[in-house]
DNA sequence: AATGAATGAGCCTTCATTCAT
DNA sequence: GATGAATGAAGGCTCATTCAT
C-alpha cells in the first residue's frame, strides 16, 4: 500500500518540478510533454499514470503554487507589533518571490492568454481578490484615504514590480520594495 | 509598377493587423499560420512571399509597434506648460495603451518566454532602457530624491497599472494614473 | 481552378479506394491511417487537408458506397418483362455483391459495432427501410400473404446469402439465388 | 490447494464474462485490456497470470461460446418426436441467440475481419460444417430434393436472421422462425 | 498469488514550410 | 504575383505488456 503511495509521490513531485522549471522558461505550448518526461527521467507513460493530461499537470502545478502562496500569506499574522502591515506584506511577497520564481514567472507569463487555463485564472481572480483586500485593509488601518483605489495602485506596484525582478538579471528588488515601503510610512 | 508595391503593402499591413490580434489573442504558439492567412483572406503561399517565416512576422510584428510607441513617446514635448514630465509621460502611457491594446497584450504575453524571440526582447530592453531613463530624468527635474530607484518604482508601478488594465473587465485605469500621478506633484 | 480540382479528386478517389480495401479487410480500428497514406502513395498531412479525420474518411466512403447502392437499385425498372421483381432485386443483388465486394465487407463488418459510426447506421437505417419496402411490394404484387413478416424473412435470407458470399470462399451464390428465386415463383 | 483453484476459476470466469460483454459492445480493438480488468475488479498484473495475452483472453472467450453452442446443438435428439428436425434445429438457434446475445454479437462482430483471429476462424469453419451438415442430413430426411443447396440456403436464412435479430431493436425473431420453419413443412 | 509502477511503440492529428504551376 | 497541393517532423495520448516487490 504505502510502497506505491510513496513512489508514486516521488514520481510526481519530480514530474511538477520538473514541469513547472520548463512551462515557466519556455512557455505552457512550447514544453513538450516528451521533453518533460525527459528531463524527469521518466516514461512518458507513466506520466499519464500519474496526470491525465498535460493541461491536468499544469493544473497541479498551479494549484500547488496558488496553495504555496495562499498558506504563506495566511500564516502573516495580521498585526505585529513593530512593523506595519503593508510592510509585512511587501516584504513576504519579496520573499516569495525570490523563493518561488519559477512559478512566478509562469503565472506572469500565462495569465495573459487565460485560453488555456480558464479554470485556473477562475481560482486566481479570488486569490488576487485576497490579496486586493488585505492591502486595502492594511491601507484602512494605516489610516490612508481612497483605500479602495490606493490598493489598486499598491497592488499594481507590487505586481509591476515583482514582473520586473522575474524580466530582468540583478533587479535591486529589496531597494525598490523599500521605497515603495517608505511611501506608506506616516 | 507602383500599384503592385501598394497592393503589397495593403497585403502585408492585413496580415500583420491579423496576426498582431490573433497572437494576442491566443498566444503566438496557438496561432497556426493558416489561420492567419486565411483570416486575411491571402492564400498561404502568398503569405510566404511576404514573410520568410512564422518568427519573422511576429518579428515585423514587434517592430512595427515598438516603433509606433517609440514614436509617440519621442513626439512628446520634453517640457510643455501646464503639466510636470512624469504627468505627461504617464497619460502618454494610458492613452497608448487604449490605442493599441493587442500589441501591449502581445508584449506582455510574450516577454516573460523570451525563449520564442531573444532578438526582439534585446530590442525591447533598449526601448525600457530609453523609457526608464526618461523617467528618471523627469523625477531629475522634478527634484525627487534617489531618482534612479525612482525611476525603477515608478516605471514598475505603470508596468503593473497596465498590466491589470490588459488583465481585468472595467480596470479604472484613468483613477489609478490620477492617484499615481498625484503622488509625484510636489 | 480545375488545375487543382483535378488533383484533388484524383487523390481523394485514390483515399477512398485504399481506405475501403483497408477498412474492409482488417477492420476500421485495426487499420492505421499512416498504412492507408502509405498505400495510397500520398503523404499523411495531404490525407488531412481532404479528410477531418479518419473518421470523416469513413464517413466519406460509406456515404459514396450506400449512393452507388442506391442508385443502382433506383434504376431497376419497377416492373420489368419476363422476371418477376423479387427475381430482379435478388439477382441484381448478386450482381452489386460482386462488384461491390469491399464496401459490402465492411458493411457487414462495422455494423454490427455502431458505436464507431452512429450517424451513419442512421442513414444505413433509412436505406434498409427503402429496401424492406421494396420487398415487401414485391411480395404484394407477388400476391403472397403476410407480406410485412416475408419480407423480413426474404430480407434476412438475401442478408444472410450476402454474408456467407463475402465469408467463404467459392460460395456458389448464383446456385444459392436461384434456388431463393424459385421459392417465389408462383 | 482446491481452494486456490476455486478462486482462480471464478476469476476468470469473471474475466471471461466482462470480457465477452464488453468486446460484444465496443468491438475487440475499441475495448483495453485495462478497462477488463477494472471492471472485473481484478488488477492488471493478475490478469496476465491467466492470459497470456490480449488475443488469448479472446481465444478463450471464443473458446467457451462455441463449445457451449456445439454442446447444444448435440444435445439435440437427432430425431424428436411431434417436430421435425429442422423446426427444432431453428427453434434452438432462436433460443441460443436470445441466451447467448453477448457472443453472439461478438462472433457476428468480429467474422469479417478474420485478420484478428485466424486460428479461431479456422475452429469455426469446422462447427460451421457441422451446422450445415445437420441440416442437410435434417433436409434429406424431409425428403426435400437437392438437399445441398437448400442446407446453404436455410442456414443462410438463419444466419440472415440472426444478424437481424442482434441489430434491430424488438425484431420479431419467433415470427420470423415460425414462418422459415413452415415452409419447410410438408 | 497479487499489485500497480513502468515502458515504449504506435496512433491520430497539426503545422510550418516548400514547390509546381 | 498568386494558389493550394504536398511534405514530414513533431505533438499529445493510449495501450498491451513486463517487472519488481
Amino acid at each position: 500500500m504505502s510502497r506505491f503511495q510513496e513512489k508514486r509521490e516521488q514520481s510526481v513531485n519530480k514530474l511538477i518540478g520538473v514541469g513547472l522549471s520548463l512551462f515557466a522558461t519556455q512557455g505552457y505550448e512550447a514544453t513538450s510533454i516528451r521533453t518533460i518526461a525527459a528531463e524527469a527521467d521518466i516514461s512518458l507513460g507513466l506520466l499519464y499514470n500519474y496526470f491525465k493530461s498535460k493541461d491536468e499537470l499544469l493544473e497541479e502545478i498551479f494549484r500547488r503554487g496558488v496553495q504555496d502562496i495562499h498558506d504563506s500569506f495566511s500564516d502573516l499574522p495580521d498585526n505585529g507589533s513593530s512593523s506595519t502591515g503593508i510592510e509585512r506584506h511587501i516584504r513576504q511577497t519579496v520573499k516569495l518571490l525570490k523563493e518561488k520564481k519559477d512559478f512566478w514567472k509562469l503565472l506572469h507569463g500565462i495569465r495573459m492568454q487565460s485560453a488555456v487555463v480558464k479554470q485556473l485564472m477562475a481560482d486566481m481572480q479570488e486569490q488576487t481578490a485576497f490579496i486586493e483586500a488585505r492591502i486595502k485593509q492594511n491601507l484602512i488601518t494605516a489610516g490612508i484615504p481612497f483605500p479602495d483605489l490606493e490598493a489598486k495602485l499598491l497592488f499594481a506596484s507590487i505586481d509591476g514590480m515583482a514582473h520586473h525582478f522575474l524580466l530582468y538579471e540583478n533587479y535591486p528588488i529589496d531597494d525598490v520594495a523599500s521605497l515603495l515601503i517608505m511611501k506608506y510610512k506616516k
